[in-house]
DNA sequence: AAAAATGCTTGACTTTTATCAAGGAATAAA
DNA sequence: TTTATTCCTTGATAAAAGTCAAGCATTTTT
C-alpha cells in the first residue's frame, strides 16, 4: 500500500482532488525516516516543513530556562506536527520535535505548500478546514488547562487517547498535561 | 468612515480582493449592536456566526458544573470571536459570548462564509492564513498555561496586552489566566 | 442621595502540587 | 548476562494556589 494513502485519505475527508492535483501534491512530499530520539526540529533553525506521520510517534516540546521540558504536541500516525510559529513566520524554532519511536514521516516545505495553495483552490480549502478544526480543538485544550485539576486532565486524556497514553513515556505525558512526573505517578497510583 | 474599514484592512493584510469580491464579502456581513452584559452566544444554541468587533469588548467563557467561569477569549476591536467548535461543527454551543461593553459587531453566517470560500479563492486563502496564525498563537498560550506560574502568566499578559488588562474586570482576566480572583489580587499587590 | 449591586482586597486556613532525595524496576547496551 | 541507562515510584517537606468569609470601594440603579 502506498505510503501516501494516509495523507490522501486525510485530505479526502475534507475535499476532492483531481488525479493531476493529487500528483502535484504528492510530488512535493519528501519521505524521511527518523530514529527514536532523533530531532526533526531544533531551536535556532527554521522549521521548514509541515510533517505528517505515516508510522511512528513524535513529540514537540519546549525546554525552559530551568531545563524543564514542556510538551506541546504528542503525535502518532495520521497526525501533523511542526513548530507552527516558526513554520509560518519563517523564524528560528523555539521548540524541539523529537521522535519517540523510529518513524516514517512525510515532509512538505512551506514554500511548496504556499505555492500549491495559491494555485489549487481545493487544497487551500483543505488546509483552511483542517486548521479550523485544529483550532476548535485547541480551545478545548485551553479550557481544560485553565479549568481542570491535574487529575481531571489526566483521566480526560486517557479516555480520549487510551492508545497514546500507553505508548509514550509517562514523563512525556506529564509534561504534556503540565504536571510533574512525580505527581502524575501519584495520580495513577490512587485509583 | 465605513464600519467595514477595519475588517477589510484585516483581510488586506493577507490577500488582495477585487472590488466585486469586496462587495460580495461585505454583503454577507450583518451589523449588530449589543449592550453590555448581553449574550451573543449561549449554550444550547448553535453559534451561527463568526463575529468581528468594530467597537467594544467581548469575552467567551465556559461555565463549569460548580458554577465557575473560565474565559477562553477576551476580544476587543479588530478581533474575531465565536464558539469555534459550535460554529464549525454546527452543534449546540458550550460557551457564552458576553459583551463586556456596549459593542458594535459584524456577523457572518457559517453557510455564507463557506459558500464564499468555495467561490472566492483569495477569501479562502485569507481564512486559511489567518487561522494558521491564530493556531500558532494558540500553541504559545498552551505552553504558557502548562509551563508558567500564575504570576508569570499575569505579567506576560499585562506586557502583551496592557490596554486590555486595564479595560476588563479583574475577575475576567483571572478566569482567562486560570487563576482565582483572590490570587490575582494578591499577585498584583505584591509588586 | 440613598440603596443595591458589583467588583476588589485581605486574612486565616486548607488543599493541591512541586521539589528534593533515594531506591527500585524495566529496558537497552556492552 | 552483567552493566548502564532510563524511567517510575515513594516519602518527607515546601511552596503555591484555592477556598471561605468578611469588609471596603466603586459603580449603577432607584
Amino acid at each position: 500500500m502506498s505510503k501516501y494513502k494516509g495523507i490522501l485519505d486525510h485530505i479526502a475527508r475534507y475535499v476532492e482532488l483531481s488525479d493531476s492535483e493529487i500528483e502535484e501534491f504528492t510530488s512535493i512530499l519528501k519521505t524521511t525516516r527518523v530514529k527514536k530520539r532523533q530531532f526533526i526540529v531544533q531551536p535556532g533553525f527554521v522549521s521548514e516543513y509541515r510533517n505528517y506521520i505515516v508510522e511512528g510517534a513524535v513529540r514537540v516540546f519546549y525546554l525552559d530556562d530551568l531545563g524543564k521540558e514542556h510538551t506541546v504536541i504528542i503525535a502518532i500516525e495520521d497526525w501533523f506536527f511542526t513548530d507552527f510559529y516558526s513554520y509560518i513566520h519563517r523564524t528560528p524554532a523555539e521548540y524541539y520535535a523529537e521522535a519517540l519511536e523510529d518513524s516514517l514521516i512525510l515532509q512538505m516545505k512551506y514554500e511548496d505548500v504556499e505555492e500549491l495553495c495559491n494555485r489549487i483552490h481545493p487544497l487551500c480549502q483543505y488546509f483552511r478546514l483542517f486548521t479550523e478544526r485544529s483550532m476548535a480543538y485547541s480551545y478545548k485544550r485551553t479550557i481544560s488547562n485553565i479549568s481542570k485539576t491535574s487529575e481531571e486532565r489526566y483521566w480526560e486524556y486517557v479516555n480520549k487517547y487510551p492508545q497514546i497514553a500507553n505508548r509514550v513515556p509517562q514523563y512525556v505525558l506529564a509534561s504534556y498535561l503540565g504536571i510533574s512526573p512525580e505527581s502524575l505517578s501519584r495520580i495513577r497510583s490512587r485509583s
